[in-house]
DNA sequence: GTTGTTCATTGACCTGGGTTAAGATGTTGC
DNA sequence: GCAACATCTTAACCCAGGTCAATGAACAAC
C-alpha cells in the first residue's frame, strides 16, 4: 500500500507531442536515476502495459494479490480499507505518482486495501514477474528500487509524524494549503475518512474554527 | 526511523566462540543475500565500527542529524518523540535488529526522535558516507539496501495495520503474546505510550478485561 | 416542475480516554 | 531500619469525537 510521488512533479502536457504514453514514466525515471541509458531504459519499456479504468472501478480489491505497480497516467484513485463496515481512506493518489499495495506486491499475499478510481484514470503498470526480471537483467534497476521503497518509506514517515504530532484542524489546513485539488476533486466526507473521523466530526471543527477565528480569511 | 527485525531471527548465544563483534551482523548479511561473496563481506566489514551504551543514554537525539545505522548486539532501546512535553514511543528494538532514525538518515535532516537505550546496550554502526561507498563498490550492496527498505516498508505497513484495524486490547493482547519479554524489560507505562494512550487508561483496560472475561487464564 | 439522491450541517446524547489526585506497592540508597 | 522515588491502580470529572436523527442545499432523472 503506498503512494509515491514524483521528487520534482512531472509537467502535465494535456496533448503530449508524441502520443506515447509511456513518456511521463520515463521522465519519471530519469529524474530518479539520470544515469540510466537508452538500452537499459528499452528493456524496461518493453514491459510496461497500459490499462484504463471508470470512475468507481476497482484497480485493487481486498483479498486478492496486487501484481502491478501502477503510474497514473491521468486520473485520481483512493486508497482504503474496511473496518467495521467502514472505508478508512489511506491516502489519495493523482496524475504523476505511483500507486500500488506495495504490501501485497512485496508479499504476494491477499491485498488488505481496495484502490479505486474517483475519476476516469489510465495507468501504466509494471507486472510483479517483470520487476524481478528488470532487477536481474538491468542493474541499475536495483538501485531505482532502493531509491523507490525509500522514498515510500520516507513519504509513509511524514503521515505518521503528522498524525502523532498535529491536531486534526492542523492536518486538514496543511492538507487544502498543500493540495488544494483535492477539495474540488473528492468530497468531504472522503477528507474526513482521511483524516480518521466522521463527516460530522470534520464539519464541527471546521465550524468551531471559522467562528472563533477570522471568519472569511480562509475559504474550508 | 525504523526497526528492521531480522527474516529468521538470529541464535542468541551469550559467549560467543570467536569474539568476533560483527558475527552476528555477518549472520544477518547472509540470510538476506546469501550470494554475498567473501570479498564483499571484508569491504562490508572493513566499514562497520562497535558503540557502547549505558542503560539510558541516548543513541539519537532529536534535532541532530542521525549518521549511522546500527545492529543490536546486545540490548534494549526505544524510540519516541516529544509531543506536547510528554513521550509518545515509536517502537521497542531489541538485540538481533537494526536500528536507526532512517528519516533522518537517508534525508540527512534532523531527527525528530529520540533513540534510547533501556538497558546497557552494544550497537555496529554503519555510517551514512560508507553505506554510500558501499552502494558503489559493492553493486550487490544496493540489492540488500533495497531488500533492507523493502522490510522496513513492511514492518511499518504491519505497525499502521494493527493501529487502524485493531481495538487496543486487541494490540496490547498481540503485544504480550508475540514479544512477551517486553513485559519483562520495560515498565508498563512505556507500554502504554507505545499503545498511544495513557498508563491509567491501559491499567483500566486490563481491570475491564480481566473482570469480564477469563479471571486468571491470561496474565496481564 | 417533481422526485430522488448525495452531501454537508447541526443538535442531542453517549462513551472512551484524558486529567487530576490519591493510595498502594515496590525498590533503591542510606 | 527509613526516606525517596518509581510504578501501578482506582476514582471523579471533563471533553472531543462517535452515533443517531433531522434539515437543507445541490444536482440529476424523469
Amino acid at each position: 500500500m503506498f503512494k509515491f510521488s514524483n521528487l520534482a512533479g512531472v509537467p502535465n502536457r494535456e496533448s503530449m507531442s508524441s502520443n506515447n504514453k509511456f513518456e511521463k514514466v520515463r521522465t519519471f525515471y530519469q529524474q530518479l536515476l539520470p544515469s540510466m541509458n537508452e538500452e537499459s531504459w528499452a528493456i524496461t519499456e518493453s514491459v510496461l502495459s497500459v490499462r484504463s479504468f471508470r470512475k468507481g472501478d476497482f484497480i485493487v480489491r481486498e483479498g486478492s494479490v496486487c501484481n502491478y505497480v501502477s503510474y497514473l497516467n491521468h486520473g485520481l484513485v483512493r486508497m482504503y480499507y474496511h473496518v467495521d463496515g467502514k472505508d478508512k481512506i489511506i491516502s489519495f493518489c493523482n496524475e504523476g505518482n505511483y500507486i500500488s499495495d506495495y504490501q501485497s506486491f512485496l508479499t504476494r499475499r491477499p491485498a488488505l486495501t481496495f484502490i479505486q478510481a474517483l475519476e476516469d484514470t489510465e495507468v501504466v503498470d509494471t507486472s510483479f514477474d517483470d520487476l524481478q526480471m528488470l532487477y536481474k537483467r538491468v542493474p541499475e534497476s536495483n538501485i531505482i528500487g532502493r531509491l523507490i521503497a525509500e522514498q515510500i518509506f520516507l513519504e509513509m514517515c511524514n503521515g505518521s509524524n503528522s498524525e502523532a504530532k498535529e491536531t486534526i484542524l492542523q492536518r486538514y489546513t496543511n492538507l487544502i494549503i498543500s493540495q488544494p485539488w483535492l477539495l474540488q476533486r473528492v468530497p468531504q466526507y472522503m477528507i474526513a475518512s482521511y483524516l480518521g473521523i466522521t463527516p460530522e466530526a470534520l464539519s464541527r471543527i471546521k465550524s468551531r474554527f471559522s467562528k472563533q477565528r477570522q471568519p472569511k480569511e480562509l475559504v474550508m
